[in-house]
Order: structure tokens, then sequence, then C-alpha cells
RNA sequence: UGGGCUAUAGCCAAGCGGUAAGGCAGCGGAUUUUGAUUCCGUCACGCGAAGGUUCGAAUCCUUCUAGCCCAGCCA
């Protein structure tokens, strides 16, 4: 991780290495795979992987596979893609599932030690016996079978004697605890369902408050990183890594679980925004899914500075959007090449052009990194400029285009707009204007100023192209979503795409996909890797430039 | 009304008894062939509130308030 300002990890982990505790860092990233990637977990890797770094540790990547009902291997597939294309590489893969043997093992422990149960109690009952948030739960009328009985029970759940739902392995705590998580947990339910890597092997699966401090456990996890809403797991995750009798005690500290404004930032959420046809898939660029953000154009730099910059603790705020996008800019700033694109066009006939004439010209790539050179582009008689860089009835302080003013074409000539054309509608649909031949670019002309300098695409050479500019998939902040029974659908930004086709300099024939460009005056983007073809190149605006001009 | 956690600027966030870092956003101004970038300046007499301890408190104590999480055989 990028050295920022120390946080509350960063200063335990230094203690347990200074008082002794501990000698080494091993942490892990342990997903499940029933989803994508989102930011969020962007957090939680560069946490993890960034903290054992900083400190020589190893990093596992673990699949965190204890329900075969929710999981596929396509999840597993995209999380490793994602997990890569961030910058890291794990020490070792490990699956929760590699390790089912031993937790029966130790699960029959408990059984001996007279600390687990098996209860046949129904879902629906035990939710009863449960208690409430201030009533203490009832003690199960099974809670007291025999330790003999409870091994020949378990084992006959394992050999697939009782129906799914049947019976469950309860953990043998405390009824009465005032943290529900206490009320003697499930360890072990019964569920006939294939795994994806195990197959038919189990029909009985251990939940996530038995397995995952078993799976810490036994890869020797020093420093067991995971968010806020698992800190009342806490006293049990102990509980189980002290009566299964594990001989590494890994430490599981929580952070705050990131949020970002104008989007949504839970698996639930984001299934259902694809599922019900919201977007166009999990890497639809509206989506903080990293898959999502790597079609728009982010890079694993930017997501990587954003994270680093905006700390762990364990609070829970919601960070400003402009905050990931200033990132975006700022890492593609010397990255990108400079090239015009004209999205919504307005075509301009420069009247003293000689008829048929092609000039190319040069032009820098990108002005705040000379070393990406030069390119060529033609300039002829015809050319497109932007519609709104044209006002028949100008404001105050309006730079660009209107009756009687002169501009500067980035690259090319002043030109002056000196008739408007219009269609049967009254709709502006050309421009002529006329050009200064010596106030060429480049040319040292310092005869006079203009105030406004547009980019353009000579109109004979132009490329189409298509390109789809982003705005907020979700408009209110998410707080109001339960507020007159509403939810977060209702605050979906119907306008969140707009598809427009304009054109671009020919010299972008050969772009692929992925490439990324700032387009003169409008922003960053990055060619879309799902929707270009062979005929038609799509831009994805990653992110627009700042704008100090408000035209009101 | 039970338990756990968190409160520092519009947002994120350092700070760990010695007089409020940094980033984002904003606002001025300079430079500018991107109304961008860059640069310079500005942005908490205040740390959820009220008491208290102390020469001194965002940091310690007390009480209060607000927000988040928990009643899956999900993770």
């Amino acid at each position: 991780m990028e050295q920022h300002s120390s946080n509350f990890i960063r200063t335990i982990i230094t203690e347990d290495l200074k008082s002794g505790k501990r000698d080494h860092v091993i942490t892990r990233f342990p997903p499940e795979p029933n989803g994508y990637l989102h930011i969020g977990h962007a957090k939680s890797i560069i946490i993890n992987f960034g903290l054992a770094d900083d400190f020589k540790g190893k990093t596992n990547l673990r699949f965190d596979d204890t329900n075969p009902l929710k999981e596929d291997q396509e999840y597993v597939d995209s999380i490793k893609e994602d997990v890569e294309w961030l910058g890291y590489e794990w020490d070792e893969l490990r699956y929760a599932s590699d390790y089912f043997e031993e937790m029966y093992d130790r699960a029959v422990l408990l059984i001996k030690k007279g600390k687990a149960y098996v209860d046949d109690l129904t879902a629906e009952e035990m939710r009863e016996y449960r208690g409430t948030l201030t009533e203490p739960g009832k003690e199960s009328p099974y809670r007291n079978r025999s330790i003999e009985e409870n091994l020949d029970l378990f084992e006959k759940m394992r050999n697939g004697e009782f129906e799914n739902g049947s019976k469950v392995l309860r953990a043998k705590i405390d009824m009465a605890s005032p943290n529900l998580n206490l009320r003697d947990p499930a360890l072990y339910r019964v569920s006939h369902a294939s795994h994806h890597n195990t197959g038919d092997k189990w029909c009985i699966y251990p939940m996530y408050d038995f397995a995952h401090p078993l799976e810490d456990a036994i890869e020797g996890i020093t420093h067991s990183l995971c968010t806020i809403e698992f800190e009342d797991h806490r006293p049990l995750y102990d509980w189980v890594v002290r009566e299964c009798e594990m001989e590494h005690q890994p430490q599981q500290i929580e952070f705050g679980r990131l949020n970002i404004s104008n989007t949504v930032m839970s698996k639930r959420k984001l299934k259902q925004l694809v599922d019900e046809g919201f977007v166009d898939g999990w890497d639809d660029p509206r989506l903080p899914t990293i898959s999502g953000l790597r079609r728009k154009g982010y890079t694993p730099k930017a997501i990587r500075d954003f994270i680093g910059e905006i700390g762990v603790s364990k609070g829970s705020g919601v960070v400003d959007s402009a905050m990931l996008e200033h990132f975006a800019r700022e890492d593609l700033k010397l990255k990108a090449p400079r090239t015009m694109g004209v999205l919504k066009p307005l075509k301009v006939v420069i009247t003293n052009y000689p008829e048929g004439q092609v000039e190319w010209l040069d032009a820098e790539i990108n002005p705040e990194n000379p070393e990406m050179g030069t390119r060529k582009i033609p300039f002829s008689r015809e050319i497109y400029v932007e519609q709104e860089d044209f006002m028949e009835n100008p404001p105050k302080k309006y730079f660009r285009l209107f009756p009687g003013n002169e501009v500067r074409l980035k690259h090319a000539y002043f030109i002056k707009c000196e008739e408007v054309i219009k269609d049967e509608n009254g709709e502006v649909i050309e421009l002529r204007c006329t050009y200064d031949p010596e106030t060429k670019s480049g040319s040292g002309f310092t005869g006079r100023k203009v105030k406004g300098t547009l980019h353009w695409v000579d109109a004979t050479h132009a490329i189409p192209a298509e390109f789809r500019l982003y705005e907020p998939l979700i408009l209110d902040a998410e707080e109001n979503e339960e507020t007159e029974g509403k939810t977060f659908l209702d605050y979906v930004n119907k306008n969140s795409l707009e598809i427009v086709d304009g054109f671009i300099e020919p010299n972008m024939k050969d772009v692929k996909p992925q490439d990324k460009f700032q387009f003169f005056r409008h922003g960053y983007f990055n060619v879309d890797p799902k929707h270009t073809t062979e005929e038609k190149v799509v831009f994805n605006r990653i992110v627009s430039l700042k704008s100090s001009f408000k035209l009101k």
C-alpha cells in the first residue's frame, strides 16, 4: 500500500511485531465465489495485500466456498482475474473446501467435549427459540443429548441419512447471551447440493462462523481482517479457535466498509440491478464492480491510489464519488494521448479556404508529456465542431463561436463566424466561417488574441464513432431508500447512459479495446471492449474534465 | 427497551495530555492554444453535547445525544 497516513490496523500490527506477539505477518483475502467483486472488495484486497507487503509478509487468496447453493466456478474465475488485474499476487491459492475433512474432525472434537450437539428443531423453531434482541432465548429440547448420540447423529448427517433442514449441528454456548451470535449458533447444516470443488462428496456444509476461524487458523493467518459487521462475531471466532484447540490463534480485526455516493455497494443490490435489466451485466460501466470500472476505463493505479487516500477506520461513512474520479484523472493525465473528437457535430464551412486543399498539421500527443511525440491531423474546407461551441445569442463571457466572433481551432487557424445556416425548423445546421492564414498554429502569430480554443475534426477524413456518456446510476443518497416505502430502485437514474454518434480523428482508426485517450475539452475515454466492432469504435467516458465554465 | 461499534470542516481522514496533518470538494488569483493542467492563496479560535480533572484536554473521567450493525440452517 502506498504509504499514506497511519491507520489503526497498521498500528496494531506494528505493536504485535514489536512486543513479540508475532514475528511475521500473514493475511488473506477470503471472498465467497458467489458474485463479482466490487470496489468495496478492492478496499479489502488492497488492505490485506498492502499491509502484508509493508511488513514483508504474505497474503493468501482463499475462496470461502462453504455454501454450494450460491457459488460457482464462474465467480472463482472472475475473482482471480480481478485480483490480478488490481496488481496483486497471492502467496497461496486456497479453498475453504480444502479443509472440509479437518473441519469435520474439529466438529467431532467439539461434540466429544460436550460443546456441540445435533438439533432437530426446524429453522422456524430455532428462530423462535433464539429469543429477541431484548429477551433471552430458550434452550432446545435436544440440547442435552448424550455425546454418544450426538456423535452417531452427526455421522449420519454426514452419511446423508437426513433431509435438508432436518438436522443441524449447533455449538453449545449460551442461549441467554446478549450477543445473539453466541446463542448456540449453527455449525453445520445438511445440504444435498453439488459443490463446485468437492462435487457430491459432502452433504453437510460448515457455517461461516465455524469455518472461517478454522480456515484462518489452519493457514496460520496472523491478522484476519474483515469488515465491521463481523465485530460481534469475534467472541464466537475466538471461541471456535479455542474450543477446537487450534494450535495457531489468528486475530480478527474489523474495519469500516466502503460506501461511495451515488452508487450501491452490496452484492444483493448489484445482482438485482443486473438481474432486473437496469444495467448491461456485471461489467456495466455504471457499476462499481471491478469489471465495470475496468470496462469504464479506470486503471488499477487509480483504484489503488483512491483506496490508499480514503484511509482505514472503523467508521461508516460515504466517500464522495468525486474522490474516485479525481484519481482517474490523476493517473491518466500524463499517460493518455490527447486527441480530438466531436460528440455532437455541427458542420462548419470555411468559405475562404480553397476547395479540395488538405493540410496535415502537427499536433502534440500530450503537451504535458512531450516524450509522447506528435501526430498529423488533416485540415480542409469543411470541419465539424461541437454543437455546444456555438450560440446565436450567447451570454456574457461566452468565449466560443457566435456571429461575428473569432476563435482558435486547436492546432489550426483562427476562424470567424460569418453566417448561420438553419433548416426549415429554425435549427442551426451549419456555420459559414472565414479563416485567417496568418494565424496558423506554430507560426508565432501574435497579431491579436482570441479567448476561445475549440476542438474540431476534419469532415472529409473524420471517422464515425460512438460515445457513451455516463451519469451516476443512483440519484439520491442511499439513506433515503427506506423512507416512504421506497427502495434503492426508486432512485435509479433513468438517464445514466447517453449514447451519441460523433466523429474522431483519422489516426484513431487502429485503436484497441481498453485503449485510453483524452478527448480535448471533453474528458478521458476508454475503448469499450464489449461493443466495439470492426465497423464501429465505441468509447466509454471514464470521467469528464473539470470545468469552471457554467452556462447559466 | 439487549449487545457491539462510531462520532474531528460539505466528504474521507490523521491525531494517543503540550495548543487541530493530509486528500477530495469549494472559493479567490496568476499562468495557459484544453473554461483542463500547473502554481499561489483561502477553507475547524474548533474536535457530537454538557459537566469535571489538569498549568494545559480532540486526547483522561462522568452524564447525555445521534448514527451504524446484530434475531439466516447466508457470508
